[in-house]
DNA sequence: TGCACGATGAAC
DNA sequence: TTCATCGTGCAC
């Protein structure tokens, strides 16, 4: 596997999230490696966009969507379940990739198609909020050997309050795939 | 200092 | 359609 530069983060997040599909999510936590195959994202895409968390401003929640591109934005939702997101384009744009849906490709044996199922069956906490996915333990990497996939569009989940935004096709997910989260 | 609510998931 | 469960953001 090719572990991904940041280069690859520092670009367009429509072009990072579309790239994304079909790369390992790769996270080692107490001697196991845990590793899923990315097969549905969504894209957010800075401040101006109202579904974004950053569509608010610099808080201390956000601030790493604020910050430089590859890093793991982690936060919690409803309570009781993690979200995990790679912060995209340049410092201070304030865009990411939400992670929606793994298929299981190595040591996973949970659930993996929502955020929240996704992050608890690769034991993905707040803890790493922040983290450089360029670093060892927790980064995405492309595989070795991979296949086309044909992608569909569709629009985002749970953003219905975002108005117009809420409408733009920015979910993406391999079309067929059968751990694509149902909504 | 208080409180309404959410980029969810599961049960009913 | 309802509920579990709590950190965040903003009102007061």
């Amino acid at each position: 596997m090719r572990k991904l530069p940041r280069a690859f983060y520092d670009r367009d997040t429509i072009v990072v999230a579309r790239d994304l599909l079909g790369k390992y999510l790769v996270h080692e936590s107490r001697g196991v490696e845990r590793i899923g195959r990315i097969v549905e994202v969504e894209a957010y895409l800075g401040p101006h966009d109202l579904a974004a968390h950053s569509a608010r401003g610099l808080t201390e929640r956000t601030q790493v969507m604020f910050g430089p591109p590859g890093h793991a934005y982690v936060y919690m939702i409803y309570g009781m379940y993690f979200c995990m997101n790679v912060v995209t384009e340049r410092e201070g744009h304030a865009s990411a990739v939400l992670l929606r849906a793994l298929e299981p490709v190595a040591n996973i044996g949970e659930r993996t198609q929502g955020p929240g199922l996704l992050c608890r069956a690769m034991r993905i906490d707040k803890r790493l909020n922040g983290y450089d996915l360029t670093g060892k333990n927790f980064y995405i990497a492309a595989p070795n050997k991979s296949e086309p996939v044909v992608i569909v569009k569709r629009p985002r989940v749970g953003v219905d309050y975002a108005g117009h935004w809420a409408r733009r096709h920015l979910r993406f997910y391999v079309k067929g795939n059968p751990f694509v989260s149902k909504r």
